[in-house]
DNA sequence: TATTGATTCGAATCTAGATTCAAAACAAGA
DNA sequence: TCTTGTTTTGAATCTAGATTCGAATCAATA
């Protein structure tokens, strides 16, 4: 069962032609001491690290509950538990650290499903594959990573040149989807019938809102994911379209 | 194919217990020249309703792309074509004009069900019925009503207070569908294993979710209700579970 | 056309929240 | 302990956006 929650350290994809004074100071991670260069990605070592770790955490947390512009700094700091103005030792502006949080969203998001899907055998038919991505998809998102939802149900509130950035990453995790869907209907396993675009986003949808309602104490996440995968699976069968 | 687009007349529940000196002037439609005091619902009339429907429409359309914090007076009065000052005439503060936009959504939403269900005779499934309920649900957020989007997709960014006055009406508007649901399974046509409240959720999600890509340029409202019918339809009908 | 209430607007005020600054507080090595 | 670079912070500054005000503008009616 992995670890606890990866951790947040993937660095945004950074404006390219921005002014140089970008950074007025150095955050860790970047250069600092020569500690442990190869650190592109998982657990984060240094206090330093941690609570900018702490900081890009409670972004999502934030952005999850109150939407990109209801997301203020004063409350991010207070879930970090740092005063805001630390929050720019580590970020140059509110911006720059909502962007971070919901690119390593997307990341997240594409990187537990890469993995879950290499883990099916060969032997499994593209639907089985599909029951796998949607139990993936839930997981992450109510589990895993506060992130991945932030990013998923935020990107369209991002203010458009963000937006357009972060697009990519999104469409990206969306083709993953539409492979799945067309190798299954390749397959014969779908309805042939189905506007496969259409498809693809209605179960992406059904998915991603479970964030919306879903409460842990209302029943088990298991639960949830077995009912949206019989669902789908089902929804998205070749029927014989007959019986009364 | 009914009139172009409802009017926005119908009150927000306004909060019962504050301090009198709400209304600094008179919102028209409220009091003024006793012309017709039965205008509870439908079209607006005079050139001041007009107006005042004018801003809740605008306040939807903003609500929709902004989310509830994004919403700026500014934005909404750019659209409405009048001065920001001018909103106060006819709501006394922000707040009181977003929920009366939400307030709206939901119950027109609750409407639209309504009166689709209505039409469906008889003699017709509860599958059927769920089929009429997709089709009426999409109908609305997508074409008949910006607010309806905006309700459903916002009251959970709402503030506390006005959130749980408007869940009232959210829950009753999910009442139906449970309704709707239950009846199919007590007729033996829905999966009797399905958790029926995740499939509940989870189908509203898929619906709900379209607001978030439908794009009318990328292909028909009726395909994507097509789509959707038959992907809930199979989805939520009982199956043999064997099939390879 | 003079009068009065209904509407709308430009300019001024107020406030929350982002951002900046200079001075602590800390940590690790000399 | 002293020195230097890293982090963090309290207090001050700045700005966007909500709200308020008083003065127009309008419309209908006496």
């Amino acid at each position: 069962m992995r670890s606890d929650r990866e951790s947040t350290t993937t660095r945004v994809g950074v404006p390219e032609q921005r002014d140089p004074t970008y950074h007025r100071n150095m955050p860790p991670a970047t250069s600092s001491r020569g500690k442990d260069p190869a650190s592109t990605r998982g657990g984060a070592s240094s206090k330093s690290e941690r609570t900018r770790e702490r900081i890009v955490d409670a972004t999502a947390r934030v952005l999850n509950s109150r939407g990109y512009a209801g997301t203020r700094l004063s409350d991010i700091a207070a879930i970090a538990e740092v005063q805001a103005p630390a929050i720019y030792y580590y970020f140059s502006s509110r911006e720059e650290l909502v962007e971070e949080a919901v690119s390593v969203g997307l990341q997240r998001t594409m990187l537990l499903m890469r993995e879950a899907l290499d883990e099916v055998p060969e032997s499994a038919t593209p639907l089985q594959r599909i029951r796998v991505a949607v139990a993936a998809h839930l997981n992450t998102l109510l589990t895993h990573s506060e992130h991945s939802a932030a990013a998923v149900r935020t990107v369209a509130q991002l203010p458009q040149e963000m937006r357009d950035r972060q697009l990519t990453a999104h469409r990206a995790y969306i083709d993953v989807w539409r492979g799945l869907l067309e190798d299954a209907r390749a397959a014969g396993e779908i309805d042939p019938d189905l506007d496969l675009r259409a498809a693809l986003m209605i179960v992406l949808g059904a998915l991603t809102w479970t964030v919306e309602w879903w409460d842990p104490d209302q029943g088990s996440l298991d639960r949830v994911i077995a009912t949206a995968q019989s669902l789908i699976e089902n929804g998205l069968s070749a029927t014989a379209p007959s019986a009364a």
